[in-house]
DNA sequence: TTGTGTTTTACGACCTCC
DNA sequence: GGAGGTCGTAAAACACAA
């Protein structure tokens, strides 16, 4: 119980509602098979999983606010570990970019500094 | 327990593109 | 102008050490 309000947006009573563990792994699958979701798919993620249009949308922001946020962590972390080092032989680690990641998500991330420079673009 | 830090939904403001 | 993007933030939900 606690699930009832999905496909709702915030009401004076819930201000949000959690997402069961279905509908964040299908939207996690989708996310990973794209950071873009297209209006189509909206549709249809939306409808199969009792979600509003909108409710997609966020999530999908949030994804990728998700995904920027511990690409620069890791950045800041390997910053910060070149500095603290002496000397960094190796140097030649910047596909480290594997992933601690949390259980969701984690997988790929795609060349961060690709989304980088898309954001720094704009 | 509970105090506290982190994560997860949801939104508003602002920007860009068509 | 409207749709959809980022960014910043609020507040509920969750995790977990003390």
């Amino acid at each position: 119980m606690l699930h009832l309000l999905l496909g709702k947006t915030r009401t004076k009573d819930k201000y949000r509602v959690v997402y069961t563990d279905h509908q964040r792994l299908e939207l996690e699958k989708e996310f990973h098979y794209s950071r873009y979701i297209t209006i189509r798919r909206k549709a249809e993620l939306a409808t199969t999983l009792s979600l509003s249009e909108r409710q997609v949308k966020i999530w999908f922001q949030n994804r990728r606010a998700k995904e920027r946020k511990m690409n620069k962590k890791k950045m800041q972390q390997s910053q910060q570990a070149s500095t603290t080092t002496p000397t960094p032989p190796g140097v030649g680690t910047p596909g480290n970019i594997s992933m601690v990641t949390s259980s969701s998500g984690s997988s790929g991330l795609v060349s961060p500094s690709i989304q980088m420079t898309i954001k720094e673009e704009y």
